[in-house]
DNA sequence: CAGCATCCGCTTTGATACTG
DNA sequence: CAGTATCAAAGCGGATGCTG
């Protein structure tokens, strides 16, 4: 194994979790759960399976990842994290708050997945209102459905669908996650292509206040 | 460059600060403020000259850090930070409490800098009782003294030394770490070769209460 | 001396093919 | 499903040399 070979508490998380993949898979695990072998290359695109088998080697060596064979009838490979590696949640949060403005550029070979927004955005949106009565809010945007549900004073989401949502928004998921950041305003964002439906103040709720868009000006500190 | 072709913040943070490196170089910049090439490589052992030069080129390229050449009488470059890349530091925390564990091995090869201790000390002890008075706490450990002062209710720690500490610590990092973050008791510290001078009840104030030493079964999150 | 660039051998990664 | 095997390409580490 290549180390920094310095005694100190950043390069040795480095040691642990700064080879290329081993954060994604990290994020993997934490918005699937335990997953299959085949479930998390499916949600790693490019990623070489030789890598793939390497990597969970390496992190379950280090206490991070916890192999479970399952009993006959089920018969397959279940991969989960352990405390220790669901210890890494509040770094990722804060890689994912750093690296929001880098959104605004989207590369037309971008992979886009909803579980990736869905997982961002829980990080990057907070109930301004926590008194207030429960909201939903679906988007249609990526490959699938997204709920965001204020709970608890929290904000959640994750894949799915309402019945009733208090509002949605459909269309391309730049403005969308742009106006939900805070960056653009809602009109801005229709004409950006998102459609809305539904009680435009709902949004209000969760939304963030951030006033930088620009990758290069924003300051996140 | 290498992308993961993710649209996804967390996998662009990674395609921006993931490389071998990068984030040493910022923690340098972080701790020592506008540095030139010849000081960031000194507090960078083992990292190849051109290795240096092309990540600072990265960076700046990046907009994480700026290039300034001083007027002829100084005549030298200096790399600072941006806000954008200061903006880092959140995340560079989380990385050293999540790390913290790992100081418990410390390999005989590893490289010791107080410099590097202080500045995970920062993010690592808080002060208990932010009314009292200001206390300052000596380190004598590493390749130079440390000073640990409370300030507006932050504790601050960088290198030097103080005519009159409230109390110091004298001995191997390890156990020095070990006691300052709440893992292990002054009698043990003292085991371990520590010695103690001035008011063992100053430590109280800013020492951590973590319950866990070991690398392998703490669960931070 | 400060701030690199070049060259070379080794390691890591990526792509693909194949297996129990 | 959950990998291993193989091989080419890219990245990295170390040594050395160049330039103002």
């Amino acid at each position: 194994m290549r180390t920094y070979g310095e005694y100190c508490s950043l390069a040795k998380s480095l040691d642990v979790i700064g080879n290329r993949w081993t954060l994604l898979i990290v994020r993997e695990l934490l918005l699937r759960g335990p997953s299959r072998y085949t479930d998390l290359r499916e949600g790693l695109p490019g990623i070489a399976t030789n890598l793939l088998a390497e990597r969970l080697r390496e992190l379950e060596e280090e206490g991070l990842v916890a192999r479970e064979e399952a009993p006959p009838p089920i018969a397959t490979t279940l991969f989960r994290l352990t405390p220790r590696g669901g210890g890494l949640r509040p770094v990722i949060e804060r890689l994912i708050l750093w690296g929001a403005p880098l959104m605004t550029v989207q590369d037309p070979k971008d992979v886009v997945r909803s579980q990736w927004l869905a997982f961002a955005l829980e990080s990057m949106l907070s109930d301004h209102e926590p008194q207030g009565p429960a909201v939903t809010i679906e988007l249609r945007t990526g490959d699938q459905p997204i709920l965001i549900e204020t709970r608890d004073g929290d904000v959640k989401a994750r894949l799915g669908s309402a019945e009733r949502p208090d509002a949605m928004l459909l269309g391309p998921p730049k403005p969308i996650l742009g106006f939900l950041i805070g960056w653009i305003e809602l009109d801005a964002a229709e004409a950006a292509g998102v459609r809305r439906e539904g009680d435009p103040g709902v949004f209000e709720r969760v939304r963030g206040l951030s006033a930088e868009p620009s990758p290069a000006a924003a300051g996140a500190g």
